[in-house]
RNA sequence: UACCCGGUGGUGUAAUCGGUAACACUACGGAUUUUGAUUCCGUCAUUCUAGGUUCAAGUCCUAGCCGGGUAACCA
């Protein structure tokens, strides 16, 4: 009964598109637009909004423009500018030739606001920015109206081009929406449209010394694009009837916002201003530190574009408040990754390994599959001798009934080699293990007809003299607690800040397949997990990122039965 | 105690005009496996509450409860 290619079901923007489209209200077409502020780097949330305003966009044949929102040049900056057009560019999204800033409407914003000072819907007000505040009333208490509301019409504008021309401090006058000041929504308690700021703009430079605010700035810059679908977060709802107004007095073409929640996930957070000061303070190592939730934090980090898309498309689109579990994430790459990752041998925490019984010298070239998943990947040869490495996690002196690894006396099998045995555990003075002697079994290489015997478990090695030498870091979670805002009264967010988000493994072992190989790639080290190699990384220093381990569910079952 | 928005399994998202609460992920159990991976199969719901309308309510009505947002010359 279920139709193979049944479609998914509609979230609530696309079935507001839809009946859009059906009513023939914008003549069918789809125009969003992704409207960052170029005050920071893109991060997961963002994803979210591009992959849905670009999505939408693909889905109904309409166009997204990148614009980007740039009217508090105090914050913005260049640098920003070029790693959002980058990393929405490395997500997979075209803008074409579309690539807008609000900062190019400037003249036409500032003939707008004379417009509706004209209309007398618009004064000069100078009133400093606390009285302002104090004017403005509280949540459930009503403001008051400025003693410059009922300016004439004539010394609103005289005031507004002085302003303009900058005959006025910063600060000490402002353009003002004559709305209501008794109004429920404080957003529409005479609004300031202008403000003076004597900052040099990342664009326009000095050209000019007063700006827009955001809500002056953004309904009318979808208008002129003739966006259909403007759509935003959660905490712009409230200013919709604004949006709604200024369209409206303007008398000119009005797009239609629509709100959807952000994204929450556990473990993280996204707040631009709080990823700055973990960048600035230097909790991590810069914007695309690996263990940021940045667009470019993930990339270097080895997420890629399909999987970052398939977990926006995953999560869906609401407007209910919903935090998403980290898993989720993760779970997005491997299995993007199990896809499309080559495999290979490497041994993080290196256990000397010597088999007694195998020729002194020798060395076979062992056939390994290099992607169970992709046939067309083929094979490759991995050198086997009588020195190896293997994991210290698998081998235990004293293991549990059920661990299937290499054990005192017991029997492995070597991935795509032999069978062997641990026959005796050489120890340093400190206790510490040595070496590993071992013995094997001649008959049971693989693809002989040996073979087949069964042994409850396969390790992963690397022979010692072939072996190359990689540095290998490992992130956790950047913070401890799934919501790293729940902490004492006076504490900050930082205190939850995981102090084990990365540890570094400077002696790993891996095989020779890896040696020189170039940055960007992305290998899964069999029975560990996905490693990247680090923009970072040289061939005679080879620098791997562990994207995300492989699901282990014998760690898992381990943990549990400590309990 | 103002205004706005929201509430469906552990998590997230669906459910056409009111008509058998579905899909994905996690978790758990099992099968396969020379990666304890992958893959496959199975299990997991008083739709916030209470009334009401109806043959029939997640959906409509009423009242309540709970959660979030909003008081930058930020976006």
């Amino acid at each position: 009964m279920t139709e193979p290619d049944a479609p998914r079901k509609l979230n609530f923007i696309e079935q507001i598109i839809e009946q859009d489209n059906e009513a023939g209200k914008w003549d069918g077409r789809v125009q969003t637009r992704f409207p960052p502020e170029p005050n920071g780097y893109l991060h997961i949330g963002h994803a979210k909004s591009i992959c849905l305003n670009f999505g939408l966009a693909e889905k109904y044949n309409g166009r997204c423009n990148l614009r980007f929102d740039d009217t508090n040049p105090a914050k913005e900056d260049q640098e920003y500018v070029d790693s959002i057009k980058a990393d929405i560019r490395w997500l997979g999204f075209d803008w074409g030739d579309r690539e807008l800033f609000a900062s190019d409407y400037f003249d036409q914003l500032y003939a707008w606001a004379v417009q509706l000072i004209q209309a007398g819907q618009a004064y000069v007000c100078e009133l400093t920015a606390e009285q302002t505040r104090e004017y403005r009333g509280t949540l459930t208490e009503p403001g008051k109206n400025s003693p410059f509301r009922d300016r004439p019409v004539e010394e609103n504008l005289d005031l507004f081009q002085r302003m303009k021309a900058g005959e006025f401090a910063d600060g000490s006058r402002t353009l003002r929406a004559k709305i209501e000041m008794t109004h429920p929504n404080l957003n529409l308690r005479d609004p300031v449209m202008y403000r003076i700021l004597r900052v040099v703009h990342h664009r326009t430079g000095e050209q000019w010394c007063i700006y827009p605010m955001y809500d002056f700035t953004h309904g009318q810059s979808d208008s002129l694009e003739r966006v259909t679908h403007s759509i935003c977060t959660l905490e712009f709802e409230n200013h919709r009837p604004l949006y709604d107004w200024y369209c409206d007095s303007l008398d000119i073409y009005h797009p239609q916002q629509i709100e959807f929640a952000r994204l929450n996930l556990s473990f993280t957070i996204t707040s631009k201003r709080k990823l700055l000061e973990l960048v600035t303070s230097g909790h991590v190592r810069g914007w695309d530190d690996p263990r940021m939730p940045t667009i470019s934090g993930m990339r270097r980090r080895g997420y890629t574009p399909e999987s970052i898309r398939q977990f926006c498309e995953r999560i869906g689109v609401a407007k209910f408040h919903s935090v998403i579990d980290m898993t989720v994430l993760e779970n997005s790459v491997r299995e993007h990754l199990n896809q499309v990752a080559p495999r290979v041998m490497g041994v993080l925490r290196p256990i000397k390994l010597v088999i007694d019984n195998y020729p002194e010298g020798q060395v076979e070239e062992m056939v390994a599959v290099n992607n169970p998943e992709d046939e067309s990947a083929g094979t490759r040869q991995v050198p086997f001798s009588r020195v190896l490495y293997i994991d210290q996690e698998d081998f235990r002196e004293e293991a549990p009934r059920k661990y299937f690894r290499l054990k005192r006396g017991g029997e492995v099998r070597l991935r795509y080699a032999y069978i062997i045995k641990c026959e005796d555990v050489i120890k340093n003075e400190d206790g510490s293990i040595r070496e590993l002697r071992c013995s094997y079994d001649p008959d049971s290489k693989s693809g002989m007809p040996g073979a087949g015997r069964k042994v409850k478990g396969t390790i992963h090695w690397v022979s010692a003299e072939h072996a190359v030498d990689a540095e290998v870091r490992l992130y956790d979670r950047l913070f401890v607690k799934e919501n790293p805002y729940d902490v004492a009264e006076g504490e900050d967010y930082k205190v939850n800040l995981n102090p084990a988000s990365l540890e570094t493994l400077s002696a790993c072992k891996l095989e020779p397949a890896l040696a020189g190989v170039g940055s960007g790639r992305t290998f899964q080290f069999e029975r560990v997990g996905y490693f990247h190699v680090d923009a970072d990384s040289r061939a005679e220093h080879l620098i791997f990122n562990r994207t995300v381990s492989l699901r282990d569910s014998w760690a898992k079952f381990e943990t549990r039965s400590k309990k």
